[in-house]
DNA sequence: ATGAAAGCGCTAACAG
DNA sequence: CTGTTAGCGCTTTCAT
């Protein structure tokens, strides 16, 4: 079976190819006789036209190119893969499709600008992928694109959706502190400039508006992207004379591995040691104690994103930054100190 | 700036634009003069040739379109994230773009053959979805498409790549009776009329081959997209008179979710009940204990139908049924009971 | 309301 | 080797 055209339509309603293509674009100028004849053939025929010219002509795609991180362990992905599921919903609902490009962390510019330019779209979506240059360019461009979760200053340049670490790090140290905790370690990412400010100072003003000592080697650094991330870190923190009753952790993953890293050490958590996480991944639930976390509705910032980028490639203004915040989810990884507050 | 075309680039390059095109696809007929004149404005004015009227010409998109079920809950996203990394890795060497649907359970074959005829595309892969109407049409359209982890009957009739989940079954059961268990349980699918039958062929004829009995009350069935599945099928094994010293899962999310009812419960995993999962999901490293399960490259899975269908839309042959091996990992969710092998 | 015809930007057959 | 030209299938302008 050939594929049909709008001309064999056409020839096949007896009418031109304009009417055709008015009725599929539900444009007006069509009497509702032809419109009627003309549908009917479409539904009879099961014609589908052509998507290429269509957007030939259109001069848009109607598809949005998501970039995302390539990572070696699927355990880094679980963030962008709710974002993802976000973006889809709403790429749905709009009448959009959409595209992608995994890229590794060290994917150059011009790189990847080929593959945005190769790969047609109307817009590009970043999740954890950020590079200044790329950005540039597409600035220069007047393209459409934002970024998710990229640890980037919010300085209103760049169109942004993300957590709101700061305030993520804060009400977690205060909530520990709440808990009865003194003295609480941190991990924190050893990359993204912007997430490591971020958390840190939320992390430290939360230590000095509770009051709380501050010691260096209670900070450590995560290497990411190595297979059991943060228990080194951890390792490192615990080598100390004195010991963190609590740990607050810039990802759940961070907080994973070091939970099963303290355990095989033989200390036993929340009782020795409590850790706190962020981002409310899956695999929070199912570790052995359950994880306390700042969680994060990232399905929401997939379709706050996408909807965002629609108002962009449409002309239509749209927030610069939005800042997405956090909520806490108590499991059973921080216990509270005597004195503490219980939950 | 205004977009280049063809001809800009041919009329700088003093050239006709036949010459352009062919220095574009890298194709012969040009003299080595022309071609590095072309190339050279090429790089200086950074042209790159409109998409859609490159795949008007030649009838391909070369994009592929990746249909996958939408769940609600991201823990049973985990393999297909990683079926589609592999995916994305094959299809950006092929050098073809991974585009996507996302489907919900009860999608209707109509609704599913317009997203896949108006995204357009040189070929399908669906991930864990397999509606038998549309596999009809795409077949009478000769339409390249190829299932993965489907669960659907082997019969050759239609393009697979699928866990051998027989042997799965059967060597996990084998694994466990070796161990020295004899009464073993088994939380099975209640969907996917193949993958029951698989595991539970596999799983009776290890139990047969073991000399092991086989209790009705020990075969449940998982209800699947609730919140926490298995538990409730954990509930009824455990109400009859007796209890099995081990229980065999067809998916970790199953046992993910059955350790942690019955550790509430009071029992301990391992040494009151045994667990074993199928699939090796990110997960099953963070649970404790941490599952011992049949492991599958599912990114390898991912790769070879990308390859596959590359291999059939560009009319090369290729196998029909891929079936891929599992590997025993071994962690800590199965004791070794008196009498049994230690690991 | 309708249809003829001129593009959209590129590929490829064809003639030179 | 090179350029001319006819499409690819659809949108849209402009007469009618």
């Amino acid at each position: 079976m050939e594929k049909l055209t709008i001309r064999d339509i056409a020839r096949m309603a007896g009418v031109s190819t304009t009417a055709v293509s008015f009725v599929l674009n539900s444009r007006g100028g069509v009497s509702e006789a032809t419109r009627q004849k003309v549908q009917q053939i479409i539904r009879e025929t099961g014609f589908t036209p052509n998507i290429h010219t269509r957007r030939l002509n259109l001069k848009r795609s109607f598809t949005v190119h998501v970039v995302m991180r390539q990572y070696d362990f699927s355990l880094f992905n679980l963030f962008a893969m709710d974002v993802l599921t976000g973006i889809f919903r709403e790429s749905k609902t709009l009448g959009y499709s959409v595209i992608f490009t995994a890229v590794e962390t060290d994917t150059e510019c011009g790189e990847l600008m080929d593959a945005i330019h190769s790969k047609d779209s109307d817009g590009v979506i970043f999740i954890q992928v950020c590079n200044e240059q790329v950005i540039r360019l597409l600035q220069d461009e007047h393209f459409p694109y934002l970024c998710v979760d990229s640890h980037v200053p919010q300085d209103g340049t760049i169109a942004l959706v993300e957590v709101d670490y700061y305030d993520a790090a804060y009400r977690a140290v205060r909530y520990l502190a709440q808990r009865g905790h003194r003295d609480i370690g941190f991990l924190i990412s050893d990359r993204h400039a912007e997430f490591y400010r971020s958390t840190m100072q939320g992390f430290q003003d939360a230590l000095r508006d509770a009051c709380l000592p501050c010691r260096e080697q209670w900070f450590q650094r995560v290497i990411h992207n190595i297979p059991q991330p943060a228990t080194n870190a951890m390792e490192k923190m615990l080598s100390g004379p004195a010991r963190p009753t609590a740990v607050f952790c810039a990802s759940d993953t961070y907080a994973a591995n070091a939970i099963r890293y303290v355990t095989k050490l033989g200390l036993r958590v929340p009782e020795d040691i409590s850790f706190m996480g962020l981002d409310d991944l899956v695999i929070s639930e199912y570790t052995r104690p359950a994880i306390t976390t700042m969680g994060v509705d990232k399905v929401h910032m997939g379709r706050l994103a996408m909807e965002t980028l629609f108002r962009m490639m449409n002309g239509r203004d749209y927030p610069a930054v939005q800042r997405i915040p956090t909520t806490l989810v108590e499991r059973d990884s921080v216990r509270t100190v005597k004195g503490g507050m219980a939950p």
